[in-house]
DNA sequence: AGCACGCCGACT
DNA sequence: GTCGGCGTGCTC
């Protein structure tokens, strides 16, 4: 018996290696099952997806060793995993990697032991090195090269001649929790009985034998008995050497939200909301496959929709999975879920440890749960039933993964739903322009909420007309209105929301002698100025220097800083408005673990009277007390040279404004922008999506880019440049050879960031319209020939289907 | 990726 | 003459 496995190698065409069965794994060795396997010389990881009886191959080798007792991919999987690399040209390997928790991927742990060989003419560094490892073995190879810094190769001699012994062990992250069990092996009669038969003096003994009567169980954790009961372990010791109670380990899930209490809210739905329901309940019931689209403006309830519709897949004994974006996955959000569904919910986010994904992907592997609440990745719940999927806010970006392989979780839901004839839900307040246009073509169906729930109003958009503010002398940040409305609101005690989707504190440093603009050397990008420590930051590849007092071009000492960024709107803030208390959010102030919850809480008991942030703090937030938010500048969202940049300003400032006014008190939204009649402003302050949606797709038609055209990026980068060119020239000439009707392929142009991390970058855009299996096809031929004409593995080749943006 | 094999320069 | 540089190719 042989088994294909797919393992490790970096070639893109890589499709698993036949390995022997040995006897012994015959009976549990599955499809799936994850297996160590020796390669040349070392043991690697790798997925078995064949067993078979024959091979062609003539070295034959046997599998070390199977990991798993269940296998970890399923059939599903194992399809779904083909499928993903071909599309989205990612090797096989690291696709399965990735509908696995991280806990799965075995590492290899290598440390250094006293070897069984010995010389008697050792050199002094040499005893040196034995002398310190004797005591200490065994050692891990990293701290023993940290030791003796610039020995490695002495060590290694050492290790060739057999003196040290290099000894490798795969650790598995899974280490599942135990906890201690008391187990009972009598009957209800039988325990009555045992009652009789103690001493009279053998109270605790009584205590616990009728703690098992009166509830009806035959096991306890130990921890909860002892601290119920008041008693220690003599007692059980006594119990146990009777031998009709067992001590037992048992598995315990890190459940992270184990101390908390849910509350179940009942739900009523309105006649809009219920009409959309059964819609979706029909489908599930009929194992329609056309995914709905559910267009439903902030506040018009598509949560309880969700809510509902998971509950009939849970009735019809079916399993379900929720995304949402990774931001809106606050304990508030998951605290409805898990007031409804209780232990049924998995929930995974990637706050979580390792430990606590894994543990939450076990519950849904072994059918514990039946419904994940997840952001991106939970799309790959190991369900074997699913009946439906749900995307919330369905247009994010963070449903694209940037690593490859670059999925877009919808694509996922789509071959999914597909595969188990669930039914998909897509919903959004501003859908994507892909999937309304797929509403408009009748490919979804489209179901719409337009109106919100508690009936309560819209807020009031301002748009404000900075060149204007500039004629009259305003050449601060704040225009005059905003200025005004902060501080009326600061009376009444109510709570701002500023947005600005810059950090740091200016976006550019200059030199006004010479013009010099102060750049990272590594990445062809201009340094951000952060004021607290008064450093020039790359927000590419974390390059840091400190402010320079002289221009290292022509030494003089006038620098300027130019742009704003949230620091300094911070600071603009405090000077104007003194006393007042200021949040900032942005990647800066949210890194630490906890941050980002920490701070909204302030806001949220308003300790707090201004939340100042990026694109965080844009989502999903709710705060009653919120009736102004001002966006500082919508410009630096529409300037960005992507073809996105539209309908991302009209989706941010859609859903900025959302934030305001939620609740009893009237909201004011105040936009300043230096071009307020773009149409994204404009349709945006007047929340009408279909007009946007009409001339953005128009813009798009004129411009062939999707929904219309579809896109392929395709990057090469080396950190030589000529190579890295003659690489990518390579690529296009065959690319343009095999596409020649198919498809239109653009460049190569250096990347709109020609440097990153000492790489120079490089791409091709392939625009078509349909076929994609044609496109990508070529494409991994003219990869291939690339690989075999230029012989270079530092070439980083990064294909992007369907690209969320351009840069 | 990791590792071996193998063909060229600079050393004891 | 050998040691070791890293270019090339293979791993079931």
């Amino acid at each position: 018996m042989y088994a294909t496995v797919v393992i490790d190698i970096p070639d893109l065409k890589h499709q698993g290696f036949d390995y022997q069965i040995p006897e012994p794994y015959r009976s549990t060795i599955q499809v799936g099952s994850r297996v160590l396997v020796p390669l040349t010389n070392r043991l690697v990881q790798g997925y078995v997806v064949d067993i078979h009886e024959t091979t062609e191959v003539g070295k034959i080798r046997p599998i070390h060793e199977v990991l798993d007792i269940i296998p970890s991919l399923s059939q599903e999987m194992i399809q779904l995993g083909k499928w993903m690399s071909e599309y989205y040209v990612s090797q096989l390997f690291r696709t399965y990697q990735i509908l696995l928790p991280a806990a799965l991927k075995t590492k290899m742990e290598e440390y250094i032991i006293i070897g069984n060989k010995e010389l008697s003419d050792l050199t002094l560094i040499e005893i040196e090195i034995m002398d310190w490892i004797r005591p200490r073995q065994p050692v891990s190879i990293k701290k023993l090269l940290g030791s003796f810094p610039g020995n490695e190769k002495i060590i290694k001699e050492l290790i060739q001649s057999g003196v040290l012994e290099l000894q490798r062990e795969f650790k598995d992250k899974t280490a599942k929790k135990k906890i201690p069990y008391l187990k009972s092996r009598l009957t209800l009669e039988q325990l009555l009985l045992e009652i009789a038969a103690l001493p009279k003096q053998a109270i605790k003994q009584k205590m616990v034998l009728e703690y098992f009567i009166s509830r009806e169980i035959d096991e306890v954790s130990l921890s909860q008995l002892l601290s119920e009961l008041k008693i220690t372990r003599s007692t059980i010791q006594l119990l146990v050497k009777k031998g009709n109670f067992t001590i037992i380990e048992k598995e315990e899930y890190r459940d992270p939200y184990k101390d908390r209490v849910f509350q179940d809210k009942k739900i009523t739905l309105t006649p809009m909301q219920d009409q959309v329901l059964r819609k979706i309940i029909d489908s599930m019931e009929n194992q329609r496959t056309v995914p709905f689209l559910l267009h439903g403006i902030t506040g018009s309830g598509k949560t309880e929709i969700y809510l509902s519709a998971i509950q009939h897949a849970l009735e019809q004994g079916k399993d379900s999975i929720l995304l949402v974006p990774e931001i809106s996955l606050t304990p508030q959000m998951v605290e409805r879920f898990k007031g409804r569904f209780g232990e049924l919910v998995a929930v995974m986010h990637s706050r979580m440890s390792q430990g606590e994904r894994y543990d939450e992907w076990r519950r849904i592997q072994k059918g514990n749960a039946k419904i994940v609440v997840g952001a991106r990745s939970a799309i790959f719940a190991p369900f074997r039933n699913l009946g439906l999927i749900i995307i919330d806010e369905e247009h994010e970006s963070s449903y694209k993964q940037e690593e490859h392989p670059k999925y877009h979780a919808r694509d996922i839901a789509i071959w999914r739903a597909k595969y188990h004839h669930a039914t998909l839900v897509l919903g959004s307040a501003t859908p994507s322009m892909e999937s309304y246009y797929q509403a408009s073509k009748q490919n979804y169906q489209l179901l719409e909420l337009p109106e919100r729930v508690f009936g309560s109003q819209l807020p009031t958009v301002h748009i404000v007309d900075m060149r204007e503010q500039l004629r009259m002398g305003n050449r601060s940040m704040f225009s005059q209105m905003l200025q005004e409305k902060i501080e009326e609101k600061l009376e009444k005690k109510e709570q701002i929301v500023l947005f600005l989707n810059r950090r740091g504190y200016s976006t550019f440093v200059m030199c006004r002698s010479c013009g010099y603009v102060m750049k990272c050397p590594h990445c062809d990008i201009s340094l951000t100025y952060h004021h607290s420590d008064r450093s020039l930051r790359c927000h590419y590849c974390g390059y840091t220097e400190h402010q320079p007092k002289l221009c290292p071009e022509c030494h003089s000492p006038y620098i300027r800083y130019f742009g704003t960024g949230t620091q300094k709107v911070e600071e603009e803030l405090t000077k104007r408005f003194p006393g007042v208390r200021v949040i900032r959010m942005d990647v800066d102030t949210t890194s630490k673990k906890g941050a980002h919850e920490r701070l909204l809480n302030v806001f949220k008991n308003e300790q707090a009277d201004i939340l100042l942030g990026t694109q965080m703090i844009a989502k999903g937030l709710d705060f009653p007390k919120v009736t102004l938010v001002g966006v500082i500048s919508a410009d630096s969202l529409l300037r960005l040279p992507d073809f996105r940049s539209a309908e991302r300003t009209f989706q941010l400032l859609t859903q900025v404004s959302g934030r305001a006014g939620r609740h009893q008190l009237p909201g004011d939204v105040i936009i300043q922008t230096y071009d307020p009649e773009h149409y994204s402003i404009e349709h945006a302050s007047h929340h009408d999506y279909n007009s946007f949606f009409r001339k953005e797709l128009e813009q798009r038609n004129l411009l062939h880019y999707p929904p219309f055209t579809r896109m392929i990026l395709i990057q090469f980068s080396h950190e030589n440049l000529m190579l890295a060119m003659k690489a990518i020239e390579r690529f296009a000439r065959e690319l343009k050879g095999m596409l020649k009707i198919s498809a239109e392929v653009l460049g190569p142009v250096a990347a709109p960031i020609p440097k990153i991390k000492d790489r120079y970058r490089f791409q091709c855009v392939v625009k078509y319209n349909d076929e994609y299996f044609i496109v990508n096809k070529a494409i991994h031929r003219a990869i291939q020939v690339v690989n075999e004409s230029i012989k270079d593995r530092k070439i980083l080749i990064q294909v992007d289907v369907d690209p969320y943006m351009l840069l």
